[in-house]
DNA sequence: GATGCTGCGCAGAAA
DNA sequence: GCGCAGCATC
């Protein structure tokens, strides 16, 4: 293998055989090469079994490639590292070991929806009131805890004298005993239950801390406690740790990634050895210029500046729309234009925003133009209801504790099996210490189920018996077929004759070669494999390198990734940043290292826009450009269209009491350095900010635009008569909410 | 028990 | 502008 093709930062790291290391890898600085040059090296230099090694990766994708590469150095050898994400990796451990702590190998997983239809069935048994407390909120909630590493005891111990939390108590305890009842696992318990299983078996503890000499994580800033833990646990015999990482591109903290294990490391890690990579390969000088110039407003960070070799290439293109309908037009006028001048492939654009909701105005347009495109993420193929369906068919003949999928599929396609139903099968199970499918085979025990309906059930109970019980000796696209034929669930669509029928019709057959496909393959074994591999499917995993198509995907799902064209759209004030980073100055750093994260996927063509007005839950609301442009230096910047970004700026703030004004980043002396923070100005005790809702006398309900300064004034628009500029000091108004 | 309609709440990012 | 929950109706 050689090393010569490698910088000397690269080489540094490569070399560094023994003991922690962390390679702070900026964008594209080819921390995949050195990675994989690594893992190469040890094999060959220092003939290094492949099974003694484990790289953790974010994503499978990021995985597969790493192994195609490593097997390009060295040969086929990656068949017996252990090479995935966190969450596969965790999989994999309790397969082999989770009998130890209580779990079978035939465990399943549960998906958000899952966990939500849980979640669900926990308020009814604790009469909770979904208006009152959202699912969605004890859903992060539960996810948050975990990510902390708290059990409900813990978390018990931790807040019981919060009268407030007393049902988020309870409905953990409840969520987490039924989750064991179910054998099944939340993806935050592929961690947590890893974890448990090292600390509480030592003889476990002790397999896998012998057998990994060497382990390597990449994205390592985006590690959360509990990753971190299970990490630690595994590498403390040999401490061979080999971290990569980026400070700049943490952004996930929201889902409880924690900084400070990034920045820690050296404590964390006695004798740690530090290399840094700060030479990009990736992106012209420009757009490294522009990125750099925006991180650097970022106060807390290590200091590191990307530089590079290559040539200034072209300025950043600029553009201010006047609504997300003019932005769509423009970003595919200019992919339109670029694939007909400059010979790109569509595949060659990347389209990124903030949020999920925009991608829909620029599918709009793409289809308009027939240019083919692909949405990263949004409603995943294993999210669709019939393929949740068929794979809820599928985790029941697996596992048939699991009540979650078993309630999901009773009824579909329907057998008239409604909630009386249930109800008396849910009690009769409660009562009998019973899962729902067992229950199933009391049936005729049961008061008030019969004729028809005691019929259906037991069907539907023979069904799941018979064919689970071929699922370890037939192949399992036959049982597939059955299924189908059995549940007569193509059938069912069939008679809707409609569209929307047709191609769930469609996706259920894909779902059948996706199943085949994985029989092919040697590597993994059976349909409790495929059942985990579906789960944890990652949005970046589905993106195929054959389609030539452009690529629309949040900023998030971005990373790591690389165009040539990348359009970073929707740069607006409480849209990009967030709202929520609006008084919140973490949150708006972690917006500018996702804008950061945004800058640095280009490599040649960089384009930012914004519109001056955007349609907002159906409502067309006028916006302000984010405060990211400011940042930017205009020198790189190339304006496509009228209106230069400086007189828009400059426009902006002289327009400080306007309409389009509703909140500016000025500084105020008399607070704390955040230009992102702006008091509610306060009258007779009475506040008012910007976005309150208000009732007026004459003029019904509206809501504040804009506050002025010593409170002179108030513009406020009403939902039936437009636009008032009023007095709150004589005005009859009062806050809603 | 199935089906179709209406209105509310909403959209911050995910394995 | 969309999806889901709840309700009315068959």
């Amino acid at each position: 293998m050689k090393i010569n093709g490698l910088n000397a930062a690269q080489q540094e790291a490569v070399l560094a055989v023994e003991g922690p290391i962390l390679v702070v890898a900026g964008a594209g600085s080819g921390k995949t090469r050195v990675l994989t040059h690594r893992i190469a090296h040890l094999i060959e230099a220092y003939d290094i079994f492949p099974s003694s090694i484990m790289a953790i990766t974010f994503t499978n994708k990021a995985a597969n490639e790493m192994k195609n590469r490593i097997e390009s150095l060295v040969g086929p050898v990656t068949s017996q590292m252990w090479v995935g994400t966190f969450h596969a990796i965790c999989v994999r451990i309790l397969r082999r070991d989770g009998h130890h702590i209580g779990y079978s190998s035939d465990f399943v997983i549960y998906d958000t929806a899952d966990q939500k239809a849980l979640i669900k069935s926990c308020f009814k048994a604790l009469n909770l009131d979904e208006k009152q407390t959202p699912i969605q909120s004890f859903q992060y909630k539960i996810s948050g805890a975990k990510n902390d590493m708290l059990s409900p005891e813990q978390y018990e111990t931790l807040f019981s004298k919060d009268f407030r939390e007393r049902d988020f108590i309870k409905l953990y305890k409840m969520y987490q005993d039924r989750l064991k009842q179910n054998q099944a696992l939340d993806f935050d318990d592929l961690l947590i239950k890893a974890i448990e299983l090292l600390k509480n078996t030592p003889d476990v503890l002790k397999y896998y801390q012998n057998k990994f000499r060497f382990i390597h994580v990449d994205e390592y800033q985006d590690t959360n406690k509990a990753q971190y833990t299970l990490v630690r646990l595994l590498c403390a015999q040999h401490k061979n740790i080999f971290v990569v990482g980026d400070g700049d591109q943490s952004i996930y903290k929201w889902r409880g990634a924690d900084i400070r294990n990034i920045q820690e490391f050296e404590a964390d890690f006695p004798g740690a050895k530090i290399v840094k990579l700060e030479q990009n390969y990736r992106s012209s000088k420009n757009i490294l210029d522009m990125a750099n110039g925006v991180i650097k407003n970022n106060p807390r960070r290590r200091d590191k500046t990307l530089w590079t070799d290559a040539d200034e290439g072209d300025k950043i293109r600029y553009y201010q729309a006047y609504d997300e309908k003019d932005e769509a037009r423009f970003v595919v006028g200019q992919i339109k234009r670029l694939c007909k001048d400059s010979g790109y492939k569509r595949s060659d654009f990347a389209i990124l925003y903030r949020t999920n909701a925009q991608s829909r105005v620029l599918e709009e347009v793409l289809n308009i133009e027939a240019i083919p495109y692909k949405v990263v993420g949004g409603l995943k193929f294993y999210e669709r209801k019939e393929i949740k369906d068929v794979i809820g068919y599928l985790k029941l003949m697996v596992n048939p504790f699991d009540d979650v999928s078993f309630l999901r599929v009773i009824n579909e396609p329907k057998r008239s099996i409604g909630d009386k139903t249930i109800e008396r099968l849910n009690g009769y199970a409660q009562d009998h210490a019973l899962c729902l499918l067992e229950a199933c085979a009391h049936v005729d025990e049961i008061e008030g189920i019969g004729g028809k309906t005691a019929e259906a059930i037991k069907q539907f109970y023979e069904l799941i018996k018979s064919l689970g019980a071929r699922l370890d000796t037939e192949f399992a696209s036959n049982i597939f077929d059955e299924l189908i034929e059995r549940t007569q669930i193509i059938a069912a669509y069939e008679k809707e004759r409609n569209d929307d029928a047709d191609g769930r019709i469609d996706n259920i057959y894909e779902l059948k070669t996706v199943i085949e496909e994985f029989e092919k393959r040697e590597d993994v074994s059976g349909l409790r494999d495929f059942l985990a591999e579906a789960s944890l499917k990652s949005d970046q995993d589905n993106i195929s390198d054959q389609e030539d198509g452009v690529l629309l995907m949040t900023l998030h799902a971005s990373k790591g990734l690389e165009f040539p064209v990348v359009f970073l759209v929707g740069l607006e004030e409480n849209l990009f940043p967030s709202y929520r980073a609006q008084d919140d100055d973490e949150e708006l750093e972690e917006e500018r290292r996702l804008c950061y994260v945004g800058i640095t996927r280009a490599e040649k063509v960089l384009y930012i826009t914004h519109t001056k007005n955007r349609n907002h839950y159906g409502r067309f609301e006028p916006r302000r450009p984010s405060i990211f442009l400011s940042e930017m230096d205009q020198r790189l910047i190339e304006v496509m269209g009228e209106r230069p970004l400086s007189a828009v700026l400059k426009e902006n703030k002289s327009k400080e009491h306007s309409f389009f004004d509703i909140k500016t980043h000025k500084k105020n002396p008399y607070m704390p350095a955040s230009p992102h923070l702006e008091k509610n100005t306060s009258f007779e005790g009475k506040t008012f900010s910007p976005g309150d809702k208000v009732m007026h006398k004459i003029f019904g309900t509206g809501m504040i635009v804009t506050v002025e300064k010593d409170l002179k004034a108030l513009t406020i628009v009403f939902d039936a008569h437009g636009i008032k500029k009023l007095d709150p000091a004589i005005a009859p108004i009062k806050i809603i909410g």
